[in-house]
DNA sequence: TACAAATTTGTAACCATTGCAAATATATAA
DNA sequence: TTATATATTTGCAATGGTTACAAATTTGTA
């Protein structure tokens, strides 16, 4: 899917910067933080700039186009896959895995029966621990 | 429940500003955060530092009779409540609710199906939006 | 081409949290 | 009790991720 149509599909005007850390996002499945993604567009994109980053991570969550992951205490971390799945942070390794959340319990209803009324935008669900290669 | 002993059952040398603490969380369900601590103590203990604040939560933390709530971007919270509950953030009034979640739910292995072999040890759910008050 | 609006950038500030060493309190042994 | 070692607390300085802001650049439009 192209990644400019995606932009503007959800309300976003394209620019070099915006497709380019959005292109990063859906092919790097790392939870990348704001340094991570200033290290790997510097080379194609000089000029840009945290701030940039900074502010297109916001706009991009704003959007639901874009999950803001804050299992780590120090640094915020992102994640272009805005389906309902879990994060798992290794507290050995620091890893940070994705995890699959059994489909029948997607039920936003039924998991969290008392926000009757509530109007939920995002969910999170997070785990610390070992993970197995540590263990 | 004595606090003291509940510190010492939980591998914690009780002091006066660990006893006051947990008390704090535990008659306070209001996820306080260091500096709403720090304002509720300084009355009675006029000593108390911010520091001795951030070393008892992680102190707590690691002992699993605490929880860190990291669902506000700026400040960490802090839950004397360790039983798998979920938090809602409202975005508009910023109130933090406590909600239930079902029951047949709490089957960790279950609703985590792929993290077999994982050794978890904290698990937390954040969902953000409008609280019905909001609305 | 000219002008207006949107976006990006760099720098300075903010501020929650931590590091650290001195001060205080607690436990232990003689 | 007294002396000594250990644990805890405290205050201040430093750290570092994030944001505010205004200037610079780019983009859209007439």
């Amino acid at each position: 899917m192209n990644t400019q149509i995606y932009l503007t599909e959800n309300g976003i005007k394209p620019s070099v910067q915006r497709i380019a850390l959005m292109d990063y996002l859906l092919t790097h499945k790392t939870h990348p933080n704001v340094d991570e993604m200033y290290e790997a567009l510097h080379e194609q994109i000089p000029t840009i700039s945290r701030t940039t980053i900074y502010n297109t991570m916001k706009l991009f969550v704003k959007h639901g186009i874009a999950s803001l992951i804050s299992i780590e205490e120090k640094n915020a971390r992102f994640d272009g896959d805005v389906s309902l799945h879990g994060h798992f942070l290794c507290q050995n390794c620091n890893q940070l895995y994705d995890f699959h959340v059994n489909e029948k319990l997607l039920n936003i209803e039924e998991l969290f029966s008392s926000l009757d009324g509530y109007n939920i935008k995002d969910t999170q669900i997070y785990c610390k621990g070992i993970c197995k290669n540590c263990k």
